[in-house]
RNA sequence: GCUCCCUUCGUCUAGCGGUCCAGGACGUUGCCCUCUCAAGGCGAAAACAGGGGUUCGAGUCCCCUAGGGAGCACCA
């Protein structure tokens, strides 16, 4: 048998963390197992769904790496399809039509609520209705067993029982006859062939509904893996109120694709002590078995070290790539300097996110617009002004424009001046970047290169002439 | 309210009855290194929700309580 998973989003929204963990999941799992990872979209709620969500989605899946052997699949499409089990349940009476209004319907879960019990509906056109009224367009519910229980093997839950007194008979169809949720999963799951069935907890209280749906069609039900949810930094479900939760916003704030899969596989899954973990690991390393089944809170912390790490560790030119875009976000064309792996080396360090990096090395690219308050007063004061200009014309005088070459005129200069290395070096960096951080002084003088190095040192030293 | 699920350091987690006075990671923090910022190295503080059982022995099994989460839609 081959594995066959899903993810099944809806799209009235973008891809968020707790989706693409799921997604992430079912994928892995599919990987693992030389298996098929479908994409299916469930857009049955025509009021809510929009095509924007939906490319919001595909976007986020493509960027994280995510890629479907089948689909997107819409739900849409398959009408025809739902139309055909919903009159064969109908045919054999194992689904009705119901004439219950809404209003009747919410009066009817108020007075439950009121006594303090469970609501749901009371069956009464469960045995058929008499004289179906002509103006009312009427539902299909599902008949639900009334006796027994429904018994769930999750692979991560263990048993979970439920009594189908517990159930009602949900509705399938809506009076305008298009199907609803928990009748599309089932028929789409059985007609997808889906072996596992990889879903955030929210779930599992659908599952013996689905599950009863499935008996009824007289299919055997796939295996299901109810994974915990994550929660925000407040202990409640993760949304919008918690920051950046849509995939995409953390591309744009300067994440490594690899970096957030890297977390996101860490949240609910473990391997031993094993913190950084490849794609290649992870795939052959995953099991839904190792899930735990509690839920986790989103650490932003974490996610911002795992990102230096991949920031720190993966080859430069992967990361340069990355980078480029942010620079662009900085109205730069890194063509028009050092080379942007050479940046990359010299900055990944005092980094954790890629946009931290652009905004670090826009110096590299233009001149700064001025210098930093602070930084000018703490380190641009008169008294220097002649170690500067023989720092710059030592540096004119170089005949070889390396980083070793630059260090050791630096070196020199600041021993003919009696003055620590520390003292020219900050100096020289706001005269250079503009403000007192940047990479090593020698990196720094070289990467920015010798005709602006110096055009920059003059600049200083106007300034610093015109100062008292 | 009812049903279902969950509960180890602040956070993510290891632990699958003895090897746990509970291990790793992020964060916090001390020291070292150092031209800035970092990165790095070596340390430190920090948890089995509470109560009952079962057992020679419980973080690990069972029950109860408390707390948290989810579901109970003509949403998915």
């Amino acid at each position: 048998m081959t594995i066959r998973t899903r993810f099944a989003p809806s799209p009235t929204g973008y891809l968020h963390i707790g989706g693409a963990r799921t997604a992430l999941f079912s994928w892995l799992y599919a990987r693992k197992h030389g298996g098929t990872f479908i994409l299916r979209i469930e857009d049955t709620d025509l009021e809510r769904s929009t095509a924007e969500s939906v490319d919001a989605i595909l976007q986020g899946m493509t960027w994280l790496g995510l890629e479907y052997d089948e689909g997107p699949f819409f739900q849409t499409h398959r009408f025809p399809r739902y139309k055909e089990i919903l009159d064969r349940l109908l045919v054999e009476g194992k689904a009705y039509r119901c004439y219950c209004t809404k209003e009747r319907l919410e009066q009817l879960r108020a007075e439950q609520m009121a006594r303090k019990e469970k609501p749901r509906y009371d069956g009464r056109c469960r045995d058929g209705v008499a004289n179906p009224p002509k103006d009312i367009p009427p539902v299909i519910r599902f008949r639900n067993p009334q006796e027994g229980a429904v018994v769930v093997d999750d692979q991560v839950r263990g048993r979970v029982v439920f009594q189908n007194t517990e159930l009602d008979d949900l509705i399938i169809a809506r009076s305008d006859s298009t199907p609803t949720y928990n009748f599309t999963v089932v028929v789409d799951d059985m007609d997808m062939n889906i072996t596992h069935v990889i879903r955030g907890d929210d779930h599992l209280n659908n599952t013996p509904r689905q599950l009863n749906m499935l008996l009824a069609l007289g299919v055997p039900p796939p295996v299901y893996a109810h994974v915990p949810m994550i929660l925000g930094a407040d202990g409640a479900r993760l949304s919008k109120r918690h920051g950046a939760v849509s995939v995409m916003q953390y591309r744009d704030e300067g994440y490594l694709p690899e970096a957030l899969l890297n977390y996101l596989v860490r949240l609910g899954w473990s391997h031993g002590d094993q913190e950084i973990f490849s794609i290649d690991e992870m795939t052959r390393l995953f099991d839904i078995v190792n899930v735990n089944n509690s839920a986790s809170t989103f650490n932003p912390d974490k996610l911002l070290w795992l990102n230096q790490h991949y920031l720190k560790s993966s080859d430069p030119a992967h990361v340069a790539r990355h980078l480029s875009h942010h620079l662009g976000q900085h109205q730069i064309d890194p063509s028009q300097g050092p080379p942007l792996t050479d940046v990359v080396i010299s900055q990944r360090e005092r980094a954790k996110t890629l946009a931290e990096m652009a905004a670090g090395s826009v110096f590299f690219y233009k001149e700064p617009d001025g210098y930093d308050e602070k930084d000018a007063n703490a380190h641009l004061k008169p008294a220097i002004a002649p170690v500067l200009a023989d720092l710059h014309a030592r540096l004119e005088a170089l005949p070889l424009w390396t980083t070793e070459a630059i260090h050791e005129v630096i070196a020199a200069t600041a021993t003919a001046h009696d003055l620590k290395l520390g003292k020219i070096a900050q100096p020289v960096r706001v005269a250079l970047c503009g403000r007192a951080v940047s990479p090593p002084i020698d990196q720094t003088l070289f990467l920015v290169g010798r005709a602006r190095a110096l055009q920059r040192i003059d600049r200083a030293l106007l300034y610093l002439g015109g100062k008292p």
